[in-house]
DNA sequence: TGTCCACTGGAAGGGAGGGCTT
DNA sequence: AAGCCCTCCCTTCCAGTGGACA
């Protein structure tokens, strides 16, 4: 069925972006600056998930660094994603280190001090005579967590440098995050800007009949497969990796089962399977104190407790914690995993008023409970906890 | 109308674990 | 070895609060 997966796969560039034409010259028409010798302006791209912001920054950086190499002129293209380089401190290594061969004279992943990084940094980039276009992927989680210093420190690294010229990307699908920048750091990072809509469910299906012309061997699809893939991935906000998703895992899942074509049933399949791997995978990877709050959570939407409360369901982590023999965190400590979980949108807490009974969040699972339990019993530590009913127990005493 | 509950969520800081330089 | 630095996880402290109830 398959001649090439790969071309499904989300980290695949291919060599054409179906309508993305305009956003590639907009782009390419910043940043050609930089084979000038000037340069280019700092560019903010803004566009939800899966809309090709990545994939278009990308091209064009390749394109742009080839078409250097012709007229000999560097151009260093620097991706960063800030969802894994989220500080100040490692930001700025990461950009140095791109410019330091030697192995052993790398900066380490922590240990100087930050401005020490800073000077080390300019002295390397103005070591090279070229432009150097820094791509902040994601670069609302990095303000999240870091503040915008970074950002106000890039932008005004031109100042120090004598030859080389330092332009930066910020790429976000977050929009409100720039109401919390610095009035400067606003203006700099925007100079330009780039906005990338959501695909329609037709142009969808363009991106999907190209791939799938690569990825799969002749009839190997029924006739409605693609714009069912392509009409749930709409609903979707247009998000074209939804799109690629559901299609490589409705034709995996339909391998499996030796079939020699995919039909709309696998499509489905790939729906749900996709969204239970998801939260599998986010409840696998969490840190133990985490599972067991989680667990308590679980436990007491179990025993039926409508509108479940902090304080409730704090009383039976402490319980999970003592029966596991793990260290109790304080409430405080405990609130604030809540709300990590909420974010990772495994429960739901909204912060409700009880008037007279005192104010607090009122906690949710928005996951099926007993495959979570399943994936919760794989840790050795809440394994012989998973089956505890924190009511029966209280009951012994 | 005021009280008062059961928290929320910010601020500050400790300390362990990674590493650096001298 | 001593003296720093950065990050992560956590504790302590506490002012703030929406609304049921007296």
């Amino acid at each position: 069925m398959f001649r090439n997966k790969e071309v499904l796969r989300p980290s695949y560039t291919p060599e054409e972006l179906p309508h993305r034409q305009a956003q590639i010259n907009q782009l390419a028409t910043i940043l050609v600056a930089a084979l000038r010798g000037e340069t280019p302006s700092n560019v903010f791209i803004y566009g939800k998930t899966g809309t090709g912001k990545t994939a278009v920054t990308r091209f064009v950086g390749k394109e742009l660094q080839r078409t250097g190499q012709e007229k000999d002129r560097a151009v260093f293209f620097i991706y960063i994603n800030c969802e894994l380089v989220d500080t100040q401190y490692r930001v700025l290594t990461h950009i140095a280190n791109h410019f330091i061969e030697d192995w052993n004279d790398r900066i380490p992943f922590t240990g100087w001090p930050t401005d020490e990084v800073y000077d080390k940094l300019k002295k390397k980039i103005d070591e090279k005579d070229g432009a150097c276009i820094i791509v902040l992927d994601e670069i609302d989680k990095l303000v999240f967590k870091a503040g915008d210093d970074v950002l106000y420190n890039l932008s005004r690294i031109n100042d120090d440098l004598k030859r080389a010229k330092v332009s930066v990307i910020g790429i976000s699908n977050d929009l409100k995050f720039t109401e919390f920048l610095d009035p400067r750091v606003k203006s700099s990072l925007g100079e330009e800007e780039v906005i990338f809509p959501p695909y329609d469910a037709v142009q969808l299906q363009d991106i999907l009949r190209q791939r799938a012309a690569v990825a799969f061997k002749e009839d190997s699809l029924e006739a409605s497969v693609i714009p069912l893939c392509a009409a749930l991935a709409a609903q979707e906000h247009g998000d074209a990796r939804r799109a690629l998703d559901l299609l490589r895992v409705a034709a995996e899942l339909a391998e499996r089962e030796g079939q020699k074509t995919i039909s709309e049933k696998y499509v489905r399949k790939a729906q749900n399977k996709i969204e239970l791997d998801r939260v599998t995978e986010v409840v696998r990877t969490l840190p133990t104190q985490s599972k067991l709050v989680l667990l308590a959570t679980i436990l007491g939407e179990e025993d039926g407790t409508k509108g479940l409360t902090t304080g409730e369901v704090y009383d039976t982590y402490r319980e999970l914690c003592q029966a596991a023999h793990m260290d109790v965190l304080t409430q405080r400590r405990v609130t604030d995993l809540i709300s990590e979980l909420d974010m990772l949108g495994i429960l739901q807490a909204r912060v409700i008023s009880k008037g007279r009974y005192g104010r607090t969040k009122e906690i949710q699972m928005s996951v099926p409970l007993d495959e979570t339990k399943a994936v919760l019993r794989e840790d050795p530590v809440l394994e012989p906890i998973v089956g505890f009913s924190p009511k029966k127990q209280a009951r012994l005493f």
